[in-house]
DNA sequence: GTTCCTGCAAAAGCTTTGCAGAAGA
DNA sequence: TCTTCTGCAAAGCTTTTGCAGGAAC
């Protein structure tokens, strides 16, 4: 089975559709752990497929979304970021050149004594900073 | 000594010129912790100072989080909330309406082994999930 | 008096929506 | 064949910016 086919059967396996658009960003998502906004992928898959539509890529995200295939990083106000992977990881993001990072969360405690009825469906943690190459060119 | 006059001189000790408009934003953000909108806020003081414009109320949440005075929340990708409170706590978010609860964080490590190099400023903690009230609904 | 701020309007992003034609099952 | 998706364009949001008049110090 080929790579393409291989994604398809995965978003079939989740009952979505197999169109080519779709396939490509899962794809473009699973092989780039870069946290890419809606923007960059449609600037990737471009060269790819010139047809697709910034359209086609911000509504097929959505659905991914809604189906938990990916992760929604809303650290930067401005543009939401998309990511693959779902093991339990924190991002920290460069205040300066606005780089993420990823960053393995070792332990998390919340006092829930007042949320006992609250479904509780994801967490995230998101980390503020400075990294080393702004650090260092300043 | 005012209420009035006790923010201004808030402001001041913070480098900050003490305006009219600023003292009535950083006096809503004080006084209400509904982690408002930029929108919500302007909506709020429009009713006391009718001439406030959208822009300054933008503009000075900028400044004001510049200067560490309050602090940002991107748990929603399409509109940044503001907070007041600089105490460590998470947010809780209700995918359902929207409402934003504090949560207490008790514990948080995380494995900073590969970031040694790195400055940290906040951190922040999201949980989305459903609140009892939607979840009764259903 | 000098500097900085406000308010207005317009612009600049990111994201969503309506609809006709095309592709998937 | 029937349903669903794509692509285009336009619209809808939040947020930012330029500039003349006004307020703070």
């Amino acid at each position: 089975m080929s790579q393409y086919e291989k994604y398809g059967e995965y978003l079939k396996n989740n009952g979505i559709r197999a169109s080519s658009q779709r396939i490509l960003i899962l794809k473009y998502l699973n092989e780039n752990n870069n946290h890419p906004t809606a923007g960059k992928i449609y600037d990737e898959l471009s060269g790819k497929l010139p047809t697709i539509s910034k359209a086609t890529v911000y509504n097929n995200l959505k659905l991914f979304l809604e189906n938990g295939l990916i992760k929604e990083i809303n650290i930067d106000n401005t543009e939401t970021r998309y990511d693959f992977n779902t093991e339990m990881h924190g991002h920290f993001r460069c205040k300066n050149c606005g780089k993420i990072f990823d960053i393995k969360i070792e332990e998390l405690k919340l006092d829930t004594s007042d949320f006992s009825d609250f479904q509780f469906d994801s967490t995230d943690v998101f980390i503020n900073g400075i990294c080393p190459d702004c650090l260092n060119k300043n």
